[in-house]
DNA sequence: CTTCCACGGGAACACTGGGGTG
DNA sequence: CACCCCAGTGTTCCCGTGGAAG
């Protein structure tokens, strides 16, 4: 039976040595029980929420820091200790975490929360005061405390920032529950345009996150890797090399973290016995590889003609302005029949591919020549380009040239 | 000091996919 | 069922503005 041959060779892999004791542990949405060089802010996190425990609504807090500096895991911890003092007294204790990255607009967090405390709301159709109503009564129905996590909150408040206003002044609704908010952001002007009175009832106390540095990198590794992998299977140096490379990049522990697992995932899947600074360098190509294809293969069309112009024009010269990527770009379109969008469109997009960091763009200002957008491309071409032509409608891109009244420069 | 180009904020619009109402 | 309401998204249109070359 066929089967029979299958299970054999899922047998075989399976019997194959592991370098693993506990692969999760290395994964950055794993909470562990202990986080180093994150002492002072669970007690002041702690210290701010502790009036949960009288009863009482805490304040709103404020959490700033960069990517991988421990936010999250903070805010968790902390909130599921909380949670396990209230059951434990017997208070009625909500912490609900809510990742406003995928939450990410007023309706969607009200509908979440609504559901949350057992109301039916649909996905969409509703105006949003009704779902605003819903979710208030289903909190106010008993006596509740709920704290309320908004990770990446600055993705939600990008567009109306009335949810907000709401839900910070939501407790003069309330006749018996109490609400707090946690706001986790990393952008640190993030409450510059935000309502004036939003601003002070959420940020009524702040956390400031600063970046771990390698040597605090290192504690951090080394507390996991005694959990994830079997005893000896790490060279001395991978554990340093990897923090190393992790504080070049603003101190991201998740970045870190993430270099470890795959560097050992690649010297268990070549069949080698020890994790050797050969894999972390592969692993750092390899992650930064998988980065762009990931973030190219999901761009929607138009965008993908922008970077496709962009590629052309690599091929070139080393730097372009906008001016110039749009002439291409309007020529692209035209050859394969797309719609062509406005130069004003265009440099959203080509913002947009800087904040991913496909491309780098800097505003200068050429005294005369007016002001513009000097982009060059920042990651390999060569992966761009494949992905680029894995999508059909850019194929016909293949035999492209730029007519000759687009006189570059 | 003027001049110039595109930056980037904001308003307005079209369109989509959903809901409620009579 | 027809019809209107709503939020959300992607876009266009309009326009004030920055800042160094000339």
């Amino acid at each position: 039976m066929a089967t029979g041959a299958l299970s054999k060779i899922f047998e075989e892999l399976l019997n194959k040595d592991t370098l693993f004791k506990n692969r999760e542990v290395l994964r950055s949405s794993h909470t562990p029980d202990y986080l180093p060089h994150r002492e002072e802010q669970v007690n002041h996190l702690a210290s701010i929420l502790v009036s949960a425990l009288r009863g009482d609504s805490p304040s709103n807090v404020l959490i700033y820091g960069k990517t991988g500096t421990g936010k999250t895991a903070v805010a968790k911890f902390v909130g599921k200790e909380l949670e396990d003092m209230g059951e434990a007294k017997g208070l009625p204790l909500y912490v609900i975490y809510v990742n406003c990255e995928i939450v990410d607009t007023q309706y969607r967090l009200l509908a979440h929360l609504a559901t949350y405390f057992g109301r039916d709301v649909p996905m969409t159709g509703w105006p949003t005061d009704r779902v605003y109503e819903e979710f208030r009564e289903g909190l106010d129905s008993e006596f509740r405390i709920a704290i309320i996590i908004l990770d990446e909150i600055d993705k939600l408040a990008r567009r109306g920032d009335d949810v907000l206003y709401n839900l910070s002044r939501m407790n003069s609704n309330l006749k018996n529950s109490k609400v707090s908010i946690i706001g986790i952001t990393n952008d640190l002007t993030f409450t510059d345009h935000l309502d004036p009175r939003v601003r002070s009832s959420l940020g009524e106390e702040e956390l400031i996150f600063p970046p771990y540095n390698a040597t605090q990198i290192e504690d951090i590794l080394k507390q996991r890797a005694e959990e994830a992998f079997k005893e000896g299977v790490l060279d001395d140096t991978v554990i340093p090399l990897c923090s190393a490379y992790a504080a070049q990049e603003h101190g991201d522990a998740r970045r870190a973290l993430d270099l470890l697992r795959i560097s050992a995932e690649l010297a268990e899947r070549r069949g080698d016995k020890r994790v050797t600074e050969e894999h972390v360098r592969m692993a750092q190509d390899k992650i930064e590889v998988d980065r762009v294809v990931e973030v190219v293969r999901t761009l929607p069309t138009q965008s993908k003609l922008v970077l496709a112009s962009i590629v052309w024009l690599s091929g070139r010269m080393k730097s372009f302005t906008t001016g110039e990527i749009y002439r291409v770009y309007r020529q692209m379109c035209m050859y394969i029949g797309a719609d062509v969008l406005t130069q004003r469109r265009v440099t959203d997009l080509i913002s947009e591919l800087d904040m991913l960091g496909i491309v780098n763009a800097t505003v200068i200002s050429k005294g005369r020549h007016g002001r513009t957008k000097e982009v060059s491309l920042s990651a390999s071409i060569e992966t761009i380009k494949l992905v680029l032509n894995e999508d059909y409608r850019l194929k016909e891109l293949s035999g492209f040239r730029a007519s000759t009244q687009t006189s570059l420069i």
